[in-house]
DNA sequence: AATTTATTTTTGTCTAGGACAATATGCACC
DNA sequence: GGTGCATATTGTCCTAGACAAAAATAAATT
C-alpha cells in the first residue's frame, strides 16, 4: 500500500545498522526520510535504492564522506569506473546471460554439462569461482537483480550438494569441521570448500552457516578433527571477522589446525597467529597435502605435546 | 581470552534486540552486565545462558515481565513445564539417540533408509516434521547441542536435495516459487515445502531464504507462476510476519494465490484476505489438488478479469 | 455461564544528541 | 619510495524519555 519503509525494514535490506543511518542522515544530511505521525523515519524506495548502491561502493573501499553527498547518477558512474567489466570465461560469460533469461532448466543444465565435462575440481576453480564473483558485479551493475542471483545460488546448491554426494567415501584420516562464523549467513562458499575438501579425501563434518565459536570448537574436538574451516564472504565490518577468528584460535587446541577463506578473508590485515588464510580454492590441496604429510609423520612419534 | 560478550555479541546469540537488552536491565534488572572502561556492557557467559533461555521460552508464549525476575534454576524448570516431553515414534527417538553420539554416518544411514522405506512423502510426513520438532525441543532441553543441531540440518538438506533431483520432472502447468520473507534464515521447512509440491507434480522455482518482497513478486510475474509459497519458521516479532505477507499480498496480481507455512504461521492472529495459512504439510496435496482443478476450470473460460 | 467490549498494563521499538576508540588519511622526514 | 606521527573520519555505544501495539484484566452484555 504505502511504499514507506521503516527504519528497521531499511536496516534489513541494506545491511546498514539503524545507528549509523542515523548518524548519516545528522552529518552527511543523507538519507532524509520523511517522519510519520509519530516522528518516525519513512524511507521512500528511491532512498533505499540509493542507500544500498551506497553500501556497495562502501564494501568495495570508498569512504563515506565521499559516497554520501552524491547523487544517484554519481553514484552509478563511479560504481562503473570502480568495478570494470572484466573479461570473462566465454562459458562463464554464456551462463551469466543465461542468467538473465527466464529459462532456469537451461541454466541448470548448463552448469551440469559444464561439471561432467571438466570434472568437480576444474568445475570449481575454473568456472564457479569466477562466475561467483561476475554474478556479484552484475548484480551490483543492475544487470542482474536479486532474484536471478537467488535462482543461481540456489542451483549451484543443489547441483553441487548433489555431486558431493556421489564422491566416493573419503578415505579417513583426516577429518575436518566447516561452517561459517556467527552472522554469516552465504552458504555456498561455504559448499565449494567442502567439495575441495572432500576431493583431496578429507571427510567433512558440514555444520552450515552460522555455528557459534564454542560449538565449532567442540564439534572439533568430540570428533578429533586435524582441521577446521571458516568460510567468510563479505562482513559489515571486517574487524568483527579478525575478531572472531582469533577468538576461535584461543579456543581450539592448538594441534587442531584453523583455515579461513572467502571474499571476506582477501585484504584481512594480517592473522597475528596460527590462522592459515585462503585468498583462493586451488591452494587447498596443496595445504591438504602439506597437512597430511605433517600428521603421517608426526603419528608415529606419539607425545612431546605438553 | 576474556569471557565477556559486548551488546552486539550477545544480540547476534540470543536474537534479543539491542534495545530490548537495555530496556530489560532498565525495568527489570536484568541483565546486569560489568562495564569496562568506556562504560560499554560486558556481558560474562552465564547472563548470556540466561538469555538464551529466556528466549526460548518467550518464543513458547511466556511473557518477559514474568521470565525475567526468575533465576537460572526456576527458568529450567518452567522449561520443563512447558515443554514436557512429548511421545515420539520410534524411529524418530532413534534418530534422536543417535544424533547425540558422535557417528555422524549412522545418522545419514538411518534417514536414508527410512526415507526409501517409506517414500518421500511419507518419510517428509510422518518422520521428518515431528523430528524436526523433537529436534528443536531437545536442545530446548539441553539433551542436544547447536552443533549437533546443525549436523542434523545438513543432512536433512542434503538427503532432501538430493532426493528432489532424482524425481520426475513435473509434468508442467503448475509452477511455484518458493521462498522465505526478509529476516527468515531457516531453509529446511523451505526445501520440505519443495519436496512436498514436486512430489504433486509443481514446478517449484526455489529462491532461497531472505528474498525481497518486490524480487518475489517479480519472480512469480515473470515465470507466470500459478502460486507463491512462503515458508515462516519463528520469527523475533509475530507481527513482522503478518505484516510482510500482507504487503506481499497487495504486491501480487491477485490471480496468483499466496501460501504461507511452517511453525511461524500457526496461532497467527487471521490473515485479513487471500492469504492461505498451512499449519501442516500435508495439507498440500489436497491444495494443489484444488487449486490444479480450479486452473484448468477457468482457463477455457477466458476473460472476465478487468 | 459464556461471550463480547472496554480499560489497564505490559512490552518492543523509536528518538535525540553526545562520546569515544578504531581506522584511514595527510604530511613531514629519512 | 618508505616510515612515523598528527589529524580527520566513522561506526558503535551510551542515557533516558516517549508511545502504540499486544496482552491481560475488568466490566458489561447476551
Amino acid at each position: 500500500m504505502h511504499p514507506f519503509h521503516s527504519i528497521t525494514d531499511v536496516e534489513r535490506e541494506t545491511g546498514i545498522a539503524r545507528d549509523t543511518l542515523r548518524v548519516w542522515e545528522r552529518r552527511y544530511g543523507f538519507p532524509t526520510p520523511q517522519r510519520n505521525q509519530r516522528g518516525e523515519r519513512e524511507y521512500g524506495q528511491d532512498q533505499v535504492e540509493r542507500l544500498r548502491l551506497i553500501k556497495q561502493l562502501l564494501d568495495s573501499g570508498q569512504r563515506p564522506g565521499k559516497l554520501l553527498p552524491l547523487n544517484l547518477p554519481r553514484l552509478h558512474q563511479l560504481a562503473q569506473q570502480s568495478h570494470p567489466q572484466q573479461s570473462l570465461d566465454v562459458d562463464a560469460e554464456q551462463l551469466l546471460n543465461l542468467l538473465g533469461t527466464k529459462d532456469s532448466c537451461a541454466v541448470r543444465h548448463r552448469l551440469e554439462q559444464l561439471l561432467h565435462q571438466h570434472g568437480l575440481r576444474l568445475f570449481l576453480t575454473e568456472l564457479v569461482a569466477p562466475l561467483n564473483h561476475a554474478v556479484g558485479e552484475a548484480w551490483f551493475h543492475g544487470r542482474l537483480g536479486v532474484l536471478e542471483e537467488h535462482r543461481y545460488v540456489e542451483e549451484l546448491r543443489s547441483l553441487l550438494t548433489v555431486a558431493m554426494q556421489s564422491l566416493p567415501s573419503p578415505r579417513s584420516g583426516l577429518r575436518a569441521v566447516l561452517t561459517t562464523l556467527p552472522g554469516e549467513q552465504h552458504g555456498v562458499g561455504l559448499l565449494m570448500a567442502s567439495c575441495m575438501l572432500a576431493l583431496e579425501g578429507v571427510e567433512v563434518l558440514q555444520l552450515g552457516v552460522q555455528t557459534p565459536l564454542e560449538e565449532i570448537s567442540r564439534g572439533a574436538v568430540e570428533n578429533r578433527c586435524r582441521l577446521v574451516g571458516i568460510s567468510c564472504s563479505s562482513f559489515p565490518q571486517r574487524r568483527t571477522t579478525t575478531s572472531q577468528l582469533v577468538r576461535l584460535r584461543t579456543m581450539l587446541p592448538k594441534e587442531i589446525d584453523l583455515w579461513a577463506g572467502g571474499s571476506g578473508v582477501t585484504g584481512l590485515p594480517a592473522m597475528p597467529c596460527g590462522i592459515r588464510l585462503f585468498s583462493d580454492l586451488q591452494q587447498i590441496p596443496a595445504a591438504v597435502a602439506i597437512l597430511r604429510s605433517q600428521t603421517t609423520a608426526e603419528k608415529p612419534t606419539a607425545g612431546a605435546v605438553d
